[in-house]
DNA sequence: TGATACGTTCAATATCAATTGAACGTTCGC
DNA sequence: GCGAACGTTCAATTGATATTGAACGTATCA
């Protein structure tokens, strides 16, 4: 039966976060890297990956580095070793909220800036009473619900709820 | 200037909606649909969106379904109209809901198995108390760890909060 | 009934982003 | 100072998936 020995389980869940993190988009050696440290024991090195997971010394780099902004990863000195050795944190909430805050944070400010930029150009062509009327305040009305929504979940993102229950 | 008829203002969000869904790895004519109808004041038909986007028709068609999926769309009937017709609903917290919920919770089925097959895997390995113990153990508490966080990730998602503040 | 107008499907294609790997700069030990 | 061991960068490549469009089934109307 496979999954029989820690390493084969192991295995298998390094596969799996990596299809995860595929479909995710957000590509598939992300969640093998960091799912093969949070499994292992000992800190692993550069070179640990690119043997245990096949993956170029280029990727494992880039990888490693985004891990460690969103805090996933930390970097560990091992005395009388040249190479950056990293262990896994296991605080998911936090991790998840920096993720998340880069991936989608980013871009949504075009389209806030452009919410913005729209409501000032609706009042002024509603103060300029010229033409085209019924179309500006039905304009107006959908991107105040875009608005609207857009405030209660910047609201919620904030809140403190999130933080205590995803710890 | 660009952006001083209602018209380009709409041009301008759904480009940039189109962007966002875009990056965010939902596609571009997605947002682009979505943007379109919700922005019209008249219901669309499949024949609207190819002419107004540029997109083919078996693409509006797919990408249609998705949305009236997801409750994003409802289907409107115009009579003495051979053609299927498209408005736009705007309870975005119901409809970001569905779509997470499709689009990631089917994909974390895989692992959330693997999980619960650890577990199991993992007494068993106790029970019998054989090599490997030191392995298991750590195997173990890091499991526990991630079901922990998994729990309450699903307690926050099934909770009254999202529902009421997302609207 | 035949002809036309629709919507759907899915294999082929185009598009985009993930991944590689060679080249480079830096640090460390000798 | 020299060579080896590392980590980093980025242009080229690969791989995944979004998108197309031709073929098809069905409903509608004359």
């Amino acid at each position: 039966m496979n999954g029989s020995t820690p390493q084969q389980m192991r295995r298998q869940f390094i596969e799996a976060a990596g299809q995860m993190t595929q479909t995710l988009g957000a590509g598939r050696v992300l969640g093998q890297v960091f799912t093969h440290i949070y499994f292992s024991r000992d800190p692993q090195s550069l070179d640990d990956l690119t043997r245990a997971l096949g993956i170029s010394k280029g990727s494992a780099s880039m990888i490693v580095r985004q891990l460690e902004q969103w805090g996933a990863l930390r970097k560990v000195w091992i005395k009388g070793e040249r190479k950056d050795y990293y262990e896994a944190l296991d605080h998911f909430g936090r991790i998840l909220r920096r993720a998340l805050l880069e991936v989608i944070g980013r871009k949504m400010e075009v389209g806030d800036h452009l919410l913005e930029e729209a409501d000032a150009r609706m009042q002024e062509a509603v103060a300029r009473s010229n033409n085209d009327m019924a179309d500006w305040s039905f304009l107006r009305e959908r991107v105040g619900k875009i608005r609207a929504f857009r405030g209660r979940a910047q609201r919620l993102w904030d809140s403190s709820i999130l933080k205590m229950l995803l710890k």
